[in-house]
DNA sequence: GCATCTTGTCAACGATCGTTGACTTGAATT
DNA sequence: AATTCAAGTCAACGATCGTTGACAAGATGC
């Protein structure tokens, strides 16, 4: 919808940039079955064959939409002793409809979906459990990212059920707070 | 599927109940798109129309389908120093196709879509935090229950996602003995 | 200024969806 | 055995989906 203000002058790569872009932001919110290729469209400000046009098949797009996703790199830099404070902080108060949690919100929308769930699957590991367990290091790092990554999931699900955990502000620093203990532990040796 | 093996003569109330079982185990396993009435009928080995005839619309079948599963009562029993472990056993090795997690995975499925996630947001503050919350007790028990949650949920959507977290028998041990850990951290004071 | 290729629109297709109403079948009652 | 009502099937509806091919319009090279 903010590609739609500017006025894009037949370009055809900027064209298939807003698509990708709105193609993302509604594969983020809403899951694979949901998501209708004209409202991509609508909200790129073009027609729907140019989807079709461009990306070939919805899966085809769904597939390029997950690879463009930049994997939340910040995540696994810094110290790891600091990550539970780091994740909780951007995990409850940051805002999500940044590019950031992209990947991350993409997958957890059409994770069960017969067709998108594959697609997912191939990618999770390499642009996600890869990069994190390298990233981690140390005994067991397989099991301790898969506790984190899971926990994280399960924040980012609730932030979205419950609108901003429905909780006051009080208890949303004590949450912080008890999830960045808990996120540690859960990375940690 | 299993109902339709046996030859059911013209009662109504079993119809129905074999129309609400076939619902939840797709609305437990596909987002609510992904769910075709036809799909639930054909498992129940009925026509459609009767789904619209018992239920009304489909929105009133997910409710149903909500209000109707058993909340994991077992979750909210016991000792809760034995939580961890108690929790981690049942995610990791306890089959999920029983009726134990329907609920849950019913949630998991469908949160984000707009009628579903409504009739969501409502039935699992009285279903599933409420009676956990009132389990658990004590200081911020809220901000305890919110974390252990997510990662109970986190870990059922990767075990969907990487069909049994694609571990070993010797990762998926120490993978559990981790995680009862941490969610023994997560719900302790 | 004309021809050419690219970019985008428009219209339609077959399929599937939720939902509705008319019809058929079976069982129970009289 | 005839009647009656519930239980189930069948066919069709309007809508929406992904996808495709024909066509219009803007840009580019000669």
């Amino acid at each position: 919808m903010a590609a739609r203000d500017l006025v894009r002058k037949r370009d055809a790569s900027a064209t298939r940039a807003a698509l990708l872009a709105a193609a993302t932001a509604r594969f983020a919110n809403e899951a694979y079955d949901s998501v209708s290729l004209r409202s991509i469209a609508s909200d790129a400000g073009v027609d729907v064959s140019l989807v079709s046009r461009y990306f070939g098949s919805k899966e085809d797009l769904f597939t390029a939409v997950l690879n463009a996703c930049a994997p939340p790199d910040e995540m696994f830099e810094g110290d790891p002793k600091d990550f539970g404070e780091r994740i909780a902080r951007k995990l409850i108060d940051e805002p999500l409809d940044d590019d950031k949690f992209s990947a991350f919100l993409v997958m957890l929308q059409s994770y069960s979906h017969a067709t998108a769930g594959g697609v997912i699957r191939a990618s999770g590991e390499d642009r996600f459990y890869g990069p994190f367990v390298r990233w981690l290091g140390g005994k067991h790092s397989v099991e301790r990212v898969r506790t984190a990554a899971a926990l994280m999931k399960g924040v980012m699900i609730d932030r979205r059920i419950s609108d901003d955990f429905g909780m006051s502000t009080q208890e949303r620093a004590r949450f912080r707070k008890h999830l960045a203990r808990v996120l540690q532990v859960a990375v940690d040796e």
